[in-house]
DNA sequence: TCAAAAGTGTTCGCCCTACACCCATGA
DNA sequence: TCATGGGTGTAGGGCGAACACTTTTGA
């Protein structure tokens, strides 16, 4: 690195911190790591950590998602960045936040060993946060639940073939809305977007539902052609 | 600030840069600044510049927004944090997007002694921009695209009491495709939002048009209401 | 009186909504 | 056979889309 800089005065530390959404049977969850170092020591916060010189934001919140909870390979999008003067008691701190969705059955986070103070908590009983992370959270809340009407993201939340009452209580949680059955089901169906398999549910005291899944590349091909996703 | 950093590692400079966008009779119009220094020098980049250790982000913008092309007081929203590792030669630069919307006729650019390097460009005529900014100001005006229809922030870019032929051309201009009349008349005056003034059109050479205002206290007040705006 | 844009009404089809019953399965 | 959720059809209303003519004004 060349030492040209036209500015030399102190610079802001950047941080990356990530909201990862769960779907629980009943709520939306979201995983968070008890800090073991001042300040907050003890109290529950976002993951999320220094971005490095050499690496990019999207690599920084991977990274620090994988380090702390184990999780990888999993759906990442950039949501805000928080640059408020006091949002660290050390020194100046800006964060790039990101938000993550994954599909709980298939991510053992308790597995990953330096995860052990990593846990899952429902939006309805969030412990108090470190930081600003409780406005961070509730940004990505707002997000979540405008994006996942007009964008198929709602899909990462489920494991890869789900039923579609799976699907639509995904939007009853998200939205926080009850949906009339036969016209969710009528309405994507009629994108043809999610795609009948011929496996049906297992284990259930009753008759077993169908099992769908979403067919990204006639989801890609639709877009191209203008087709416009919404719920 | 106390000198108890955990990491001592090399920090990312940060920068915020703008993209400010305007109206004019056929185009929308982005503006630009000539870069008087290396890299670039000569070029025409978004204006910006580094985030001061006591400010907050909006500031910054706004402070170079101020400096750089003398316009204030404006519209101004965060759009998207670039942090790829080579996107300044000199040394690793994040930097945090905003785009603002003006009203072209209300502020008056030239004006400012220090926006001697600054000028409107139509977004059809770009010419190649320094750094990342063709980037930027991709993801600006897709952002642009997508919110305009939701949000009523395209009113920023008229002047406060405008025609509705006006307001048509607007969304005609950033939607990129023709809109009827009636229909448009219709759906705007159907949502309470816009209102009519009593005063007209002046100087045209032909039967003067109404002109009506954004009423943003109805606007708000319907939005509690669960009302949402959409063109 | 002409040119140029302002301003207005109606029909049609589609989609969203609301709503109730039969079906398949395991216990 | 019963309990539980899976799965389907239809009618009505509202809204967006398509479309053409009259009015007003200044030149």
């Amino acid at each position: 690195m060349k030492k040209t800089h036209q500015y030399e005065y102190a610079r802001p530390a950047l941080t990356v911190d990530i909201v990862v959404f769960a779907l629980d049977e009943n709520d939306l969850m979201v995983m968070l790591i008890q800090r073991d170092l001042d300040p907050f020591e003890g109290q529950w916060a976002l993951p999320g950590g220094f971005v490095h010189i050499d690496e990019t934001l999207e690599d920084a919140a991977r990274r620090e998602l994988q380090e702390e909870t184990g999780l990888k390979d999993i759906y990442l999008e950039q949501l805000y960045t928080f640059g408020g003067l006091q949002r660290d008691p050390r020194e100046r701190v800006v964060t790039v936040a990101y938000y993550a969705l994954v599909n709980l059955a298939g991510h053992n986070v308790q597995a990953n060993t330096d995860a052990r103070n990593a846990a899952w908590f429902a939006m309805s009983e969030l412990p108090e946060l470190a930081f600003d992370h409780a406005m961070i959270l509730q940004t990505a809340h707002e997000r979540l639940r405008g994006k996942v009407r007009y964008q198929p993201i709602g899909f990462e939340l489920l494991p890869e073939k789900f039923t579609l009452r799976q699907l639509q209580h995904l939007y009853e949680v998200i939205l926080d809305r009850e949906l009339d059955k036969r016209n969710f089901r009528k309405k994507v169906l009629s994108m043809e977007i999610v795609k009948e398999t011929n496996e049906i549910e297992k284990d259930v005291a009753h008759r077993a539902a169908r099992l769908f899944r979403f067919d990204k590349k006639t989801y890609d091909k639709l877009t191209k052609q203008g087709f416009h996703f919404e719920i």
